[in-house]
Order: structure tokens, then C-alpha cells, then sequence
DNA sequence: TAAAATAGTGTTATAAGTACACTAATTATG
DNA sequence: CATAATTAGTGTACTTATAACACTATTTTA
């Protein structure tokens, strides 16, 4: 690139806009959401989009991200991954905007949202039943961005970023479950996820119980080595496919 | 991003400045190459770069990439998938700029580089034996697009895309430990390959041959099956963090 | 004390991958 | 024409990971 910007001044040429969206993720009663804002003025007023904004000069990409994260959910120490950039001409009608998409994971405890002045009103969504129509190409950001997360999960111990600070086992075993779309086996997740050592007793708060049955062990994620080792559980056919896919630019 | 854009002019604000790089791959003696160009001025004048050129306001960040690759390479309907994008504040000490890299993977028995005016000289690095210091962040960009390939190489059937048209499936077992680093069973391979049904025999013009032996069968790629199924030879440990990692942005 | 809930263990079957010895085919060379 | 050399396989036993499912153990409330 830059191998030839000295020819000409870099100044002399018309720009795009850059900015930076941020598919934020969560978990809330066990169900994988996403939070979007509502539009308050032309293009897509009233539409539902992805929160994000323009790149300043002096920040970089990740930073810009974070700004709008913070800005959104008040929430700084979060997991953030680049996703793809999206620079189609005629993606936005006001002018040529180039968007670089990350995704965020929200730990499930800890998401208290606003609703900032830009917009109408600020919600979580169920991947399940997103709006039928999302501003600019959101919705093709969107799809892209659960397509990812739902492979990267498969295979990474990325699901350990959404969960609350104290979980059980069969919680996680039900994130799972949600996650792959299919049943597993009661004891050969004990024996895994205990194997993989990744967990350490949450030591209980005693508390007044109303079912009976032996209380449910709580568990906490060392976090020291959530992120290092895998924790798999089923390879899934289409994994590479949906991991490697890249959609119409 | 764009739900805020409206509240000012988006035309208003200062802009960085966008160009694509491509990170353009090849086999050559069965070795993996990268071509790089050598930069003719300031900054960085003489030093071995990525080539790349700014974004047209009028063309998708894929066709940017692609036009590069064609005044670079003069070949155009190769593999090509968005790796990255580098957006750090000082990564250019002209100005602003942010940089979508691409990998390009372009087959062994097609490339004819071409010297373009910008720049002194246009070389195949193996990956190997890459140059010390390059321009930029452009060691950084190479080293993250070098292990997505690494990583992808190993479970999809990306590799065919290096191939030439015809190969014996002893070249192919060769290429793949130079990519996975260590030796394949001769018999295994040959079972594997067998049973994904991607090779389709090539009719072998007779010509002289000097050594002797069974002569060597000839294979080509069945293109329709190649970039569906899956041909894998062994999950590495590594996989998961080398495809995920994300590079210090 | 029984029922209910969580938290496991044990065992077998199946499939995939690994290692390595072996056979077969086809050529050049002495 | 026999033999070495080279490609191209096949056969088989071993190991490991996963899957399925029955079973035991613990701790609570009613």
C-alpha cells in the first residue's frame, strides 16, 4: 500500500469514513443476546442497527471500540475481537462509510445498559428473534457475527467469557447445550470440563434453600487458564466452513 | 456507528486515510512465498513491503484488493479473503492510515510478477527467509497472515488453491508436511486422499524420462468438490489460538 | 425416612487416527 | 533379461477419543 502513497501527497484524495460497530453479546436467562440501538434520525430512523461510531484521528481501531462499548454498557474489561470490515459502496447513503466490526462478549452479571442521546431506546435481542430489518447492512453484520461466535465457542473457551462470576456445572452444560443445539451426556461433561481443570469451587454463601435435593456446587473460571486451554466438545461438521466463511463484501 | 452520524455533517470531521494490503502467496519448489515489493521513497525507502495501494471511493475493499493484486501479479481469479484490519495511530508517520489486509493465494505455475512504478523491485520471499526488518508494520501484518494460512491449511482444503494444475499425490503429501512440520505416512495419505475423492486423474502426455521407477501418476483437483470438503490430516493442538489470535492492533 | 435434586463413577462399544510391514506396478540400466 | 529403483498402493494391529447408558453417592426438604 503504502508503497507508493509518497508519489502524491496522501492528503490530496477524498476519503471514506472509518468506523468502528460493535456487536455486543450476552447471556440472559441462559439465551444469547445481543444488544442493539433504535435509530432517531435519517437513514433507518426507527430501524434497529448495531451500536457504534466514528474513528477519531488519535485512537486506534480497538480503542474506538472500546469508547463505544464503555459509552453503551458502562462495562470496560471485556473480551473484544475484531470481526471483519465491511466497505461496500453504497452501504450507506449519506456517504462512503467503511465499518470495521468487532464483537464483544459481556459477562452475563454485569450488563447495565443506556440509552445514550443518539438514540430512541437501547435493547437486548435473542439472536432468535432479531427485528426483521436492521439499518445499513446490519443484518448481514449480524449473521456474520453469531456465525463466528457460534463456531469460535465450539472451539475455544470463549463461552467461559459470557458466563457470571459463580455458575454450576449444569448451567454451563445447558450454555453448551444451547450453543451446539444438541444434548450431552450428564456424565461425560462432569468428567471434561473436570479433566480440562479449568474451574475452582466458589466457596458458598449459606442460604435459605426452598427445593429440596442436594444443593447445587458453584464454580468459578480460572481465568489464568480459561483462555490458554481448549475445552471442546463435539467438532462439528461445518465447523471450518463457518469459521473460514466470508460473507459478500 | 451511523446512528450518531447524522447529529453533524460526516463530511465535517478529519479522516484517516484507507488503503488494502495484500499479502499474496505461492508455491514455488514446494516451498511457501510471499511477494513483496521494494519501496522507492520516503518512509521506509528501501525496505521490502506488503504491496497495497489506497481505496478507490468508488470500489468494494475486495475489488481494491483485487485490482492490486492483478497490477502486481497480473492474475486475476485467484483465492482471496480478508485477513485483518491494522488500524493503529502510528503505524505511518505520513498520516492516518488504516490498512485492510487480504491473503491471496495464487497457484504455483501462474505467477509472472511484474515491477510496477512505485517501487525498485518485486521479489518471492520464502517465508522462511523473510527479510529482517520491512517496512511498516508490515512484519506484524505478515506474521499474523502467514498463521491464519498455517492455521486454515490444516482444516480446509485450502492448500489445493497453491496447487498447480496437475501434482502427484507425493507432492502433495511433501507439501503438506512443509506445512504441518512433520512427516506424513505415506500409506495413510494416499488412503486419505483416496477417500476425500478431490483428485481426478490427469491423462499423462508421454514424454522421456531419465529416471527410472514407476513412472509418476498425475493428478488434477476436482475444483467442485475441492472447496466444499473437508481433507484433513491432523488437528494440532495450536489450532484454535492460531486461527483466533488476534494480533496486538 | 423417603423423595428429589445435584454430583458424580464404571463400563462397553464404536470410530478415527497411527505405525509399520507388506505387496504391486512400471521403468531404466547392466 | 534380471535387478534395482521408484511410485503406488494394501493389510493389520494398536491406540485414543468419543458416545451411550447404567449405576452409585451425597445432601437437602417434606
Amino acid at each position: 500500500m503504502q508503497e507508493q502513497a509518497e508519489s502524491y501527497d496522501v492528503t490530496r484524495y477524498e476519503r471514506p469514513s472509518v468506523t468502528v460497530d460493535v456487536v455486543i453479546f450476552t447471556l440472559i436467562h441462559q439465551e444469547l443476546q445481543v444488544l442493539l440501538v433504535q435509530r432517531r434520525n435519517w437513514p433507518f430512523e426507527g430501524y434497529w442497527a448495531i451500536p457504534g461510531g466514528f474513528v477519531n484521528m488519535d485512537e486506534s481501531l480497538e480503542l474506538a471500540a472500546r469508547r463505544e462499548l464503555e459509552e453503551e454498557t458502562g462495562v470496560g474489561d471485556v473480551y473484544l475481537e475484531q470481526l471483519y470490515t465491511f466497505g461496500d459502496v453504497g452501504r450507506d447513503p449519506r456517504t462512503r462509510v467503511i465499518s470495521v466490526a468487532y464483537i464483544a462478549l459481556v459477562r452475563a452479571d454485569v450488563q447495565q445498559i443506556r440509552v445514550s442521546e443518539e438514540s430512541h431506546d437501547v435493547r437486548w435481542f435473542p439472536v432468535r428473534t432479531l427485528p426483521e430489518q436492521l439499518a445499513f447492512d446490519h443484518a448481514q453484520i449480524l449473521a456474520y457475527a453469531i456465525g463466528r461466535l457460534r463456531s469460535k465457542l465450539e472451539y475455544t473457551t470463549l463461552a467461559f467469557q459470557l458466563l457470571p462470576e459463580q455458575f454450576s456445572i449444569l448451567e454451563l452444560k445447558h450454555i453448551y447445550e444451547q450453543i451446539l443445539g444438541e444434548k450431552l451426556d450428564k456424565g461425560n461433561f462432569y468428567r471434561k470440563i473436570k479433566e480440562a481443570d479449568l474451574l475452582e469451587e466458589a466457596h458458598m454463601v449459606r442460604e435459605e434453600r426452598k427445593t429440596r435435593g442436594r444443593p447445587t456446587q458453584l464454580w468459578r473460571v480460572r481465568r489464568d487458564r480459561a483462555l490458554e486451554k481448549q475445552f471442546v466438545f463435539r467438532w462439528r461438521e461445518d465447523r471450518a466452513v463457518a469459521s473460514g466463511k466470508i460473507p459478500k463484501d
